[in-house]
DNA sequence: ACTCTGCCAAGAGGA
């Protein structure tokens, strides 16, 4: 334990109490209680602590070489599970053909297809497989959901002493055993789900039920609500089942109570094996508990003490601290899933802190797995997970709302982040198939516009352990309604419990893991990865083919045509990307056209015959790109949640067109069947589509990155796994990659690979003619940024200015005071002007969370308003500012003055699009200087090229120049406008 | 000192 963190001490027993003693037996220390750690972990790391830890950042699917590199025997666990599950839900006896039916439903159903092509199997195969369970299911269901007493349900029943019903007393030893018929009498819950701040443990229960327990000799019963935990692989009794079932109890126990009184339960958890239908009982001690929770805290320590402290001869601050040892098996070891993972943890962090040394034998298997790698590759790998995790450590510090659970429902309603007092009012099932249900809550407080149809959200109930019910996704909502889609059945529960409904929160960093498994991934010793692990990290020079004679004869004239229709830069631009062996670097500067120029290249490509990947970081960048496609009737398959889709793209998504699929072969076609396909960097990491074994890696010859200069290193990566070359398009004059951690951004981790590839020069090409622009605030960019290498890609361009056609009538319309700046900012003739407000008392004000200006909000307001009256659309003008709360005050003047509709929003939400005029505001200003507490937004002149090149024909900047000119990029821009006459 | 997006999960079984 380290001085600041966070523990939660659990009585044994509930009482008024406090709990002084901590020790084997008594009572329960939970070290960093907000990480829960799933039960399948905790029963893990009883085997390799080191394993479940990297089993938790780590979540690699190996580029699918080997066919056999998954098992499909877990498919058929997980099928035979769903079988049970829905089978004992029916009304017993359950006969053959239904069960038969069950089990066809399961193997023939969508949601299975992805994995059994993963898989490298089908549904015949795997109902064969899962057939041999029939029989054990039908058996057990009929020994104890219709409980008559007989030797199939009799099951050894153990207790700890402690808790043994009085007519067992006395008792000796610290376990009480004794037969019982065991009958469910109710099914309660199908993979209850499970969030436990309190135990810091989450997990999935296969079956919650109500069981009646009647003692053999004695006939005496008790009916408790007990968890079952179901095991279809060998009868192995071991720890680490027993482990889980322990887990569950815990759950169990917790939950299933009202108003804090627990419901008649026993102390114990029931454990079966199907293949030889063993059911066992297995007793919650609390020596096992605290055993457990040591072990958990192991791990809870291991994932939130991510970060350390570098020694002083280390020339970078922090680094990674040690992972848990190895354990030197080398037999288990050497079938470790996470063996690879493992040696080069050990060669990058472990080794140098000395900590331990694995033995010799593992270090031999271990020094296979980077034997292939360099210095300078293992020092790559060190800097950037030392970078993710420094980045996960920030953003889990900013991230309250992740423990919303300290919080009651109705202090949540109160700050207005949930929706409480809920209702179940019914269920219906839309489809036959494997459903998804939806679940109908009627509300008595709603506000309908707190949650918008797609999102996600997360169902608890009102009792503090009630969290994290189910999640779903909202169907529809209004003032007393809210209808929901989820996998999870509450009709289990009371039919009085309140519900409510949250905002969705992830617990797990995706980006943490996804960043991990792909730097993980380029480390390994593949063709692919090695290729570019040379061209990246060794920094390899791209190669270039000499000419592009391998362009297919008939298509020649069709690529002459569309390249005609671009301009010179952009027409490079593509001839470099045709001749590239390895990558080709598109800088897209402002309104140069970089959409026109990708859309154009996909099409010749597809010419050329070659398949595509288009990705980006964010859905709205794949989906722009994919917009333009369907103008040009260009096929392509979308792959990603539905929900994040742009509405236009939805027909092209996997999600749709998957819906009528009838095999796992019909899938493998669909994926086939498109040369181009699009989704986000993230999903590349997890969606099966990439990880198919049989194809031909890699699936595509060019990969397209937008947006490049704006993602993460390590997030970048994934894509390219997957392509023989990649072009990444992006400007790395504008805004990097988002880092929330100040040590992370001092080691670098705002350097996107678009950035780090720049140094080599044959491989960039500038799209230099700009679209956008009027000549005059080009020059304004060309000084501060671009040294004067942006050009107006034609004379209209340049001299385009905004139209006003009341600007006479305006003119006379204007106050008296202040009439000369106001009437020079409206004129369509001035393109640049700086409202200096250092002669005013114009401060900034500080505000929850942020900082505005008030006088700089009315400014902003008054010449949009203005602008207006002198016939500017106010869909041609946009305001915006490096501030966010800046917006949110200018929003509120707006519109007590005037309701039409100016989009306003953050300097860097405006990257990527342009208005005709630009009101941007600075809001930094104080009367005395702003020495220390300058921040550092205003000081990224990236931040400031993307605020000074979204105007088309009218910049207005307002800012204070005596606090601006302590920000050396400001101080540019304002030498400018006061050498030319602006300000 | 204030910029913000992405992802379904926990377990499925065998060494």
């Amino acid at each position: 334990l380290d001085s600041g963190d966070i523990i939660n001490l659990v009585p044994n027993q509930e009482s008024a109490e406090p709990c002084t003693v901590i020790d084997g037996k008594t009572n329960l220390l939970v070290h960093h209680p907000d990480t829960l750690i799933s039960g399948t972990t905790v029963s893990n790391s009883l085997g390799c602590l080191r394993r479940a830890v990297l089993s938790e950042r780590f979540k690699n699917t190996e580029i699918a070489t080997d066919p056999n590199n998954v098992s499909s025997v877990m498919l058929v666990g997980t099928i035979v599970h769903y079988i049970f599950q829905t089978a004992i839900k029916l009304k017993p006896p359950v006969a053959k053909e239904i069960l038969l039916n069950v089990a066809k439903d399961a193997v023939y159903s969508r949601k299975y297809f992805a994995d059994m092509l993963a898989m490298n199997t089908d549904p015949k195969a795997v109902l064969t497989q899962v057939e041999n369970y029939l029989p054990q299911i039908e058996s057990w269901i009929k020994d104890f959901r219709v409980g008559k007493p007989c030797a199939g349900n009799t099951v050894n029943f153990q207790l700890p002493t402690s808790a043994a019903p009085n007519r067992f007393k006395p008792v000796r030893g610290s376990t009480l055993r004794y037969d019982a018929n065991v009958a469910l009498t109710e099914v309660k819950d199908i993979e209850e789900n499970v969030w436990s701040p309190r135990y810091g443990l989450k997990g999935k229960i296969d079956l919650t039920g109500n069981f009646k327990i009647t003692d053999k000799k004695t006939r005496t019963t008790e009916n408790t609500v007990l968890p079952l935990e179901l095991k279809t692989g060998k009868d192995s009794h071991s720890m680490e089942h027993h482990v889980q079932v322990i887990i569950y109890t815990m759950f169990c126990n917790e939950r299933r109570n009202k108003h804090g009184v627990p419901l008649i339960s026993l102390p114990a958890g029931l454990l079966l094996y199907l293949k030889n239908l063993k059911t066992s009982c297995v007793p919650l001690k609390p020596v096992d508990s605290s055993g457990l929770m040591m072990l958990r805290n192991k791990v809870a320590h291991s994932i939130t003490k991510t970060i350390m402290k570098s020694n002083a001869n280390s020339f970078e601050e922090f680094s990674t601290q040690s992972f848990p040892p190895t354990i030197d098996n080398d037999r288990t070891c050497r079938n470790c899933s996470q063996l690879r993972n493992c040696a080069l943890v050990y060669k990058t962090v472990d080794e140098s802190q000395g900590r331990y040394r694995p033995s010799s034998e593992l270090f031999i298997m271990m020094s296979q797995l980077f034997s292939h790698l360099t210095d300078a590759d293992l020092a790559y790998f060190r800097h950037w997970m030392t970078c993710t995790f420094l980045e996960e450590q920030a953003a889990n510090k900013k991230d309250k709302q992740k423990r919303f659970w300290l919080k009651t429902p109705q202090e949540r309603f109160d700050e207005g982040k949930c929706i409480t007092g809920l209702k179940l009012g019914g269920s219906s099932v839309p489809k036959p198939e494997l459903a998804d249900i939806f679940f109908n809550f009627r509300s008595d407080n709603g506000k309908e516009n707190m949650f918008k149809v797609g999102d996600l959200v997360l169902v608890n109930g009102n009792e503090p352990s009630h969290i994290a019910i189910a999640t779903g996704t909202i169907h529809s909502i209004n003032k007393s309604f809210i209808s929901i889609i989820t996998d999870r059945d509450f009709s289990g529960y009371d039919s009085d419990m309140i519900y409510s409904i949250d905002n969705h929160i992830w617990l797990g960093a995706i980006s943490t893991q996804s960043s991990l498994s792909n730097l993980s991934l380029l480390m390994s010793n593949e063709t692919q990865c090695n290729k570019l692990r040379h061209l990246i990290i060794m920094h390899r020079d791209p190669f270039f083919a000499k000419n592009l004679d391998f362009i297919p004869r008939s298509s020649k004239n069709e690529i002459a045509q569309m390249l005609r229709g671009l301009n010179k830069t952009q027409r490079q631009a593509i001839k470099r990307v045709l001749i590239s062996k390895d990558y080709t670097l598109v800088v897209g500067m402002p309104g140069s056209g970089k959409t026109t120029t990708i859309v154009a290249m996909i099409r010749i490509l597809l010419l050329c015959g070659l398949r595509v990947l288009v990705t980006s970081y964010t859905h709205s960048a794949v989906d722009n790109l994919l917009l333009k496609l369907i103008k040009y009737k260009t096929r392509f398959l979308r792959l990603g949640r539905p929900n994040q889709v742009h509405p236009n793209v939805l027909p092209y998504t996997e999600a749709v067109l998957s819906q009528n699929l009838k095999s796992p072969t019909e899938l493998q076609k669909l994926y086939d069947e498109y040369r181009v396909v699009g989704c986000t960097c993230l999903s590349v990491t997890s969606h099966i589509f990439f990880a198919i074994p049989g194809q031909n890696r890699p699936i595509f010859d060019v990969c397209i990155v937008d947006e490049a200069s704006q993602i993460a290193q390590p997030a970048c990566l994934a894509p390219l796994f997957h392509s023989e070359r990649f072009v990444l398009v992006g400007d790395h004059l504008q805004l990097p990659p988002l880092v929330v951690s100040q040590e992370a951004k001092k080691m670098g981790a705002d350097e996107s690979l678009f950035r780090r590839l720049t140094s080599h020069k044959p491989a960039l090409c500038e799209l230099t003619l700009q679209y956008r622009m009027n000549k005059e605030i080009m020059a304004l960019s060309n000084h501060v940024t671009y040294e004067g290498r942006l050009e107006c890609a034609h004379p209209t361009v340049a001299e385009a200015t905004v139209k006003l056609d009341n600007y006479d009538l305006v003119k006379s319309m204007l106050p008296d005071t202040d009439i000369e700046w106001l009437l020079r900012t409206i004129d369509p003739k001035t393109s640049v002007i700086f409202l200096d407000t250092s002669k005013r008392e114009a401060y900034e004000s500080e505000v929850e969370h942020g900082i505005q200006n008030m006088y700089e909000a009315t400014i902003v307001t008054t010449i949009a308003q203005w602008l207006i009256k002198a016939g500017c659309s106010p869909s041609k003008i946009g305001i915006i500012a490096p501030f966010r709360k800046q917006l949110r005050a200018i929003e509120e003047k707006y519109l007590t003055e005037n309701t039409t509709l100016v989009e306003i929003n953050t300097v860097d939400k405006y990257q990527g699009r342009d208005k005709s005029v630009i009101l941007l505001s600075f809001v930094r200003s104080k009367k005395e200087p702003l020495a220390e507490k300058k921040g550092e937004l205003l000081n990224d002149w990236r931040r400031l090229n993307v605020g000074i090149t979204r105007a088309k024909h009218k910049l207005v900047m307002v800012g204070c120049t005596r606090s601006l000119l302590e920000y050396e990029p400001c101080k540019k821009i304002i030498e400018y406008v006061q050498s030319n006459s602006l300000l």
